[in-house]
DNA sequence: GTCAATTAATTTGTGTGCAAAATAAATGCC
DNA sequence: GGCATTTATTTTGCACACAAATTAATTGAC
């Protein structure tokens, strides 16, 4: 019952610690790490609904829908109403949204020379996580 | 530049998805996820300064006052003004606080259930999150 | 075609996370 | 002893995280 032997402890304060590493970086970008998460879905695929953001960033609806007005308040995103379903929200990339790419394609490999963990802890790192969110997808 | 190829996504989410397993038992006992490892380690060891918990949970001074005045509101915890240093405060479990220990030790074995992940596996995670604590903790 | 059930998104309310500023007490230098 | 510096804690302000309730549009059963 030590709190020092808590995989969940460790997890949660890595997840915060890699977080706060990031937020300099992304300050000069005026985002924040969740904006930027959305922003790196967005350049992937756009044109899409909120609920398939849902999906593909794993944030919850009540979370994105402000982060949205926030990104489209900075001219980063536009938000239209679908043709074809009322209910739903198209979200595309401006142009400005679309500028910031490459700066913030270059923060990854800022992070991972600050962290400076072998390719292999790093892969194995990320593979245990999406088997803990599988796993909890679930059951 | 995938998200789905980004190890900070897979942490941020595998912490979320772990508390969010976490919430529904911690319910049970009137508590959130940070006030649970806040209890964890005044179960560990109490009388402690709030900097000293900091240190052991991790937390931020900011988010520990308004949670620890919280644990006191529900009678869990009293906070004093130190002797020595008029500066530090005291905190201690009170008897309703150590009573609900042996339910609160009991968890970490159902979420263990209920993921059904390696030992090794478990270790593995739990070892590397700490190392990327340690080494973002330093530069 | 009508109305209940479903689905998409938003709102509300509480509890974080954290940088930065503010308080307040102790320490150190002289 | 007096006063700048340091240390401990609190406050402030903004952005999540998420359960639950709400709103609004679509689908489906009949």
């Amino acid at each position: 019952m030590d709190l020092d032997r808590q995989v969940c402890h460790s997890l949660y304060s890595a997840a915060n610690a890699l977080i706060r590493a990031y937020r300099p970086h992304l300050e000069k970008l005026g985002l924040t790490y969740p904006q930027y998460v959305t922003m790196m879905s967005l350049w992937q695929r756009d044109g899409v609904s909120i609920s398939e953001l849902v999906r593909h960033t794993r944030l919850d609806a009540a979370t994105l829908t402000p982060l949205l007005r926030r990104l489209q308040n900075k001219g980063l995103v536009d938000i239209k109403v679908a043709d074809n379903d009322e209910r739903r929200r198209m979200v595309t990339v401006t142009n400005q949204g679309r500028s910031l790419k490459s700066s913030a394609e270059r923060l990854p490999r800022q992070i991972a020379c600050t962290v400076d963990m072998s390719a292999e802890d790093v892969l194995a790192l990320k593979a245990l996580c999406e088997t803990l969110v599988s796993k909890l997808a679930v059951g």
